[in-house]
DNA sequence: GTGAAAGCGCTAACAC
DNA sequence: GTGTTAGCGCTTTCAC
């Protein structure tokens, strides 16, 4: 009974160096990747740290690293699937890397200054932000640390901080090009009130690329939530489904919250009637029901790009601002 | 230009003594929530350390605390957006209880054994797996360590170590008793080839109930992915449309992949001749095309119960392993 | 290759 | 209430 849990006395670097007769270097080193210690004292520490139960305190030696290899994440809801890939991928990552990712979400209770300055606090070794840009002051605060800071999808261009965002101009483009192929010639697209500086370029790289065809394009205003506000947008462009438009979203769950109700709310055909392009690819646009025509981001160049520029700014603090392009590509389907 | 990036050098507790002219002490305790300083002190050390720029070194803090205030998450995919829910709601109750998730995913690189091994290295306040359950010999090391551990949706009763699943067994009846108050008289259950033990448990729980009624149940067996699982149960499902039947999914995802075939590639209608319930109530469950009859389970009370266990185990480690039960309740829409 | 000694920045027990 | 002292467990020069 008492087998189970012998002792509760933690077990430290001395320890070991007793039971194997070497000196707490000695047992330091055998921990440390590429120290110079003789294979016979490392199989000796083994040995006797395997008999004690020894764990190496990462605590006691972040201390005098005087850094952890903590990223801290900070994101906002998960509910968008394409958000959810997103931290998934970049946790992984980090992870592959050597990092050890800190989730820190954003709600009433948290803004991102609030959980950038405790991050600062705990020495971490980097940051990444997809959620809102926190005010210039912090990140001043994070470069005189010198911890690397990376911001995802964001327009902010703030010292010392570099930026990973999606190739929306394309993106955008290639959406209007879809549906300008597809043949239809008139056109809308759904704008969120609160709709972040990624979705902005995408809607207007949209208008864009239509006005150079000599077509205008229409805006529906719509309230943020992603697939209530595709709902929402179904109304309107149903009382124009006469003209056949041609509609863009800037997100799939928007897109997809429109194509299910004009579908199923207001029996309108997709696409003869209205043609639906979204943008991310989320897994639902692949679906049966919806099969839509959407711009592919990969999370995973994202995930990977933005580790790159943390790591790259560890290495050297004084870098100018980088921003990373991330390529993105049209998925043709049916509901174009 | 230097005005941006005055010093490198980190400011102590020590410097900011000095400047307020107190004892370290006073600093620290200036920074300790409850400890015994001045409003008078306080005030001067608040001041010196704005001026200086100090921020508390948590690692400092936590190596003499001997443990830190980070829970680990190890968790597998969140391709599903229940999980991702899932993930979302306990990091954020962790953060609103104090802590801080470290968020660890299982790849191929890493086994739930290796992650478990290296927050233990790490002093963390607790750990939360929500993928497959740790070797018995790594969650002794946890009590040894003192290290909480928490389960979710796991059978596996090891020592030490608490659970929370969700009321599994009346789910599965629920979801029966749906199909049966709707006048089916023919069923069939999907199963993944690999299931969870919660799975397991909604199915047999499901084919008892039909079983109690005079009833038998029949079973597709299909590959694990959740959507292309039930894309693959279609088929089989379609084949048995004469006897309009009730089927059951043990989640949404699967469910929903089979509705989004059954409807769009082989024509069947819902709920006319195939009656569809899933399990978890994501959010794509409600949306139009798919209107899934189904159970849900709170997340947000999986995360709630979660941390209550591993703040309680923290003040207790010796208490017995404990497994609390989570709600379920039928939301019935039209696909049944 | 190995050991001794000096920190890393903080908290806490103890006097005052 | 405040200062003094002694750690927390590790890494890292520096001699040898």
């Amino acid at each position: 009974m008492n087998k189970i849990r012998p002792d509760t006395t933690p077990v430290t670097a001395l320890d070991v160096a007793r039971l194997a007769n070497v000196s707490r270097s000695a047992v330091s080193r055998s921990f440390t990747p590429g120290a110079s210690v003789s294979e016979k004292t490392r199989q000796k520490v083994y040995k006797a740290a395997q008999e004690l139960g020894y764990r190496v305190n990462m605590v006691a030696r972040w201390l005098n690293k005087q850094r952890t290899d903590i990223v801290g994440m900070i994101a906002s809801r998960m509910d968008n699937p394409y958000r959810a890939k997103q931290i998934d991928a970049l946790a992984k990552r980090l992870v592959r890397e050597g990092f050890r990712p800190m989730l820190l979400m954003i709600d009433e209770d948290n803004s991102v200054e609030e959980l950038l300055s405790t991050l600062l606090n705990y020495r971490v070794s980097g940051v990444v932000i997809t959620s809102d840009a926190p005010p210039v002051e912090i990140c001043n605060e994070c470069a005189r640390m010198r911890v690397p800071l990376a911001l995802v999808d964001r327009a902010d261009d703030l010292p010392f901080v570099d930026r990973v965002n999606g190739n929306d101009r394309a993106g955008g483009r290639m959406a209007a090009r879809a549906l300008l192929e597809a043949g239809r010639e008139s056109f809308v697209a759904v704008r969120q009130e609160t709709l972040g500086y990624s979705g902005q370029v995408r809607l207007s790289a949209f208008a864009e690329c239509i006005a150079e065809a000599g077509h205008e394009t229409r805006f529906v205003t719509v309230g943020e939530n992603e697939y209530e506000a595709g709902a929402e947008a179904a109304a309107s462009v149903a009382a124009m489904a006469g003209g056949r438009p041609g509609v863009f979203c800037p997100s799939d769950s928007v897109a997809l919250g429109l194509l299910d109700h004009l579908k199923h709310r207001h029996g309108v055909d997709i696409p003869g009637d209205v043609g639906v392009v979204g943008y991310d690819d989320v897994p639902q646009a692949s679906w049966a029901f919806a099969d839509l025509t959407t711009v592919r981001q990969s999370v995973d160049e994202f995930a990977r790009a933005t580790v790159d520029l943390l790591k790259d700014r560890a290495q050297n603090p004084e870098l100018a601002p980088r921003l990373r392009i991330i390529d993105v590509s049209l998925v043709q389907r049916g509901s174009a």
